[in-house]
DNA sequence: GCACAAAGTCAAGCTTACTTTACAAAAAGA
DNA sequence: TCTTTTTGTAAAGTAAGCTTGACTTTGTGC
């Protein structure tokens, strides 16, 4: 699953850390997240829309298909 | 989180099994996001949003706020 | 070049998503 | 009522999401 968190970082000049604070996770979620290591829980997707107000499917772009 | 499940499979004639057949997971699965006893993956989000023509926050209702 | 911040990564452990098997309860049809 | 389908539930196991702690690599500014 593709994901344009680091862009949507970028813009607002968030690190991954402060990202991972404002999403009540740890930093290394966030970067595993966004090395696409794992995808996030359904309810982390939501956190992250909601902070960037965007839909889910604005931030993650599921593949499969 | 709330879900919409239960009504889309109800409008069109699936049953637990038939959906979960369709999403490619176990019925009890199904059964167990049905009831609330835990929420889907990302992934399974999607493929569920992709199967009734949806966005994911249509058929999925974050309670966090 | 050096210092510091940011990003990347690894291991071990915990929690949650999902599986299979199995059985009971409820609903629906004859 | 009896029979069958559907739903609900439980136990035990595997896999994925996420944690903390620690360390290395990369980037940036001075």
């Amino acid at each position: 699953m593709k994901n344009r968190l680091k862009v949507l970082r970028a813009e607002r000049n968030y690190t991954q850390a402060k990202l991972a604070e404002l999403l009540d996770v740890s930093r290394q979620t966030i970067n595993a997240i966004e090395k696409g290591k794992f995808d996030p829980s359904l309810p982390l997707a939501f956190k992250a829309a909601r902070l960037f107000n965007l839909k889910i499917e604005d931030i993650f772009e599921d593949e499969e298909y």
